[in-house]
DNA sequence: TAGTGGTCTAGACCACATA
DNA sequence: ATGTGGTCTAGACCACTAG
């Protein structure tokens, strides 16, 4: 009987390919399949890597080298004597990684959300775009108002694709405690790992400044994002308005 | 003869540390004290891994493990047939790292700089505290006009610690073509490897207004930077004033 | 052809968490 | 005591560059 034919032996056998994938992406690819398509869970703990390398038939090493790359890119955490698990929106390390609103004094706080708005609409040209959708399908629109302290300092509008987010409601995201990407992972099975965002500064119109407590026309950062779940689909449009009198956004360069 | 004593050996016979280290950590912390030291320069290609680990008595993996880390960080550039370089901000690839301005439409264009002013001063209170300088030491203090397609579109003031760019002139920066940060990696040994932002939006004042080519009181972009070199050591200020009409800051979060 | 980094393997041992 | 990830090693072979 001939021993299993590994992924190894059929890259050996396979001809030359025009461009060469290194056995460990392969693996990076299979495992990213399998969280996409939810075989393991957020926050859930996924095989070791000795039954990783069982399964796909290479070393231990290969399946560590996978592991790594998915790690270093925020999709994997690893702990150490517990085992790999899914990333996940709800623990604290990963819950502000996409906020970057701080106070220019001061530690940060936790931001308490409002929202005014929730309805289902057909989506905008320039949204469905965005989304990948055709201009007129449905999307859910959000408007929401973030503080901190009791001060206002975020004024978000949100879209989503009507299609992923059929039982979002304003009592569900009133009642609901914690990351609004925490929701949309745990009762949407989406998850976002990515975002891009352009930074502008702009005047606040007479609703904006009311609603932010700020005069007309006071400078406000609008902060215009895309968020992408797994395979790079755009799956959230986001546009805030942030009051940045005594606080800022925050970014790294490196 | 007893045979050399190596790092393992070391780490082997030294008591149980505080907090554990792995050896590959230790190898990395030399390489960042050459790099630092300038035993190579930016540009320049360093040991081969082989050499490498013949010189800190250890495997060619475990070197190839703190080059990696030193990779991931953008301090090291590897090219395969090549070697390792150190990276530099006179490549093309580097060159814009830290500029974050792209045109709304279109692509982006190499930006041109106009110096408006060079002189020393006395560092003012808070310039010296994100320095790590006292009050009224020297400083270097420029500021400058960056234009796209001859529109200005960013007002520069930028403070750099009098010791470390003592020739720095008006003249100097005239006839530079290129970065300015390479130009302060070749002819002042400060190389630029990290670097901490600050963004708000606020109202043009009337002189930024007459520069910038905008109405006073126009909303703009204020991004506050603090750059950083080998050693978490501060030495720039950077305070930069960005028309975004048409131009916008680009941030990718992950 | 020689030298570089890149991949893959197998095995030993360490650090950490849990039972 | 056991199982997890983390480190370190040694060696083979591949991909890429350049003389």
């Amino acid at each position: 009987m001939p021993a299993a034919d590994t992924p190894a032996d059929a890259a050996a056998r396979a001809p030359r390919p025009a461009v060469f994938s290194p056995l460990y992406r392969q693996i990076k690819d299979l495992l990213l399949k399998s969280l996409d398509q939810g075989e393991w869970k957020p926050g859930e703990l996924i095989p070791s890597e000795i039954e990783l390398a069982m399964r796909f038939q290479v070393s231990q090493g290969t399946v560590r080298k996978a592991v790594d790359e998915l790690a270093a890119e925020n999709l994997l955490v690893r702990r150490q004597g517990k085992g790999t698990f899914v990333a996940t929106h709800h623990e604290p390390r990963a819950q502000f990684r996409f906020l970057r609103v701080v106070p220019d004094a001061g530690e940060p706080a936790p931001p308490q959300s409002r929202f005014l708005e929730c309805r289902r609409l057909r989506a905008p040209a320039d949204i469905a775009r965005q989304l990948d959708l055709r201009t007129g399908d449905a999307v859910v629109y959000l408007r929401r108002l973030l503080s901190f302290g009791g001060d206002p300092i975020v004024l978000d509008e949100i879209w989503l694709p009507g299609a992923l987010f059929k039982g979002l409601t304003a009592e569900r995201l009133a009642e609901y405690k914690g990351p609004l990407y925490g929701l949309f992972e745990t009762e949407f099975g989406t998850r976002m790992i990515r975002a891009e965002e352009q930074l502008r500064a702009v005047g606040a119109d007479r609703q904006v400044a009311q609603l932010l407590g700020v005069e007309e026309d006071s400078p406000l950062l609008l902060v215009e994002r895309v968020s992408y779940s797994y395979g790079d689909r755009a799956v959230e449009v986001r546009r805030g308005l942030y009051v940045t009198a005594h606080y800022h956004y925050r970014n790294t360069l490196s």
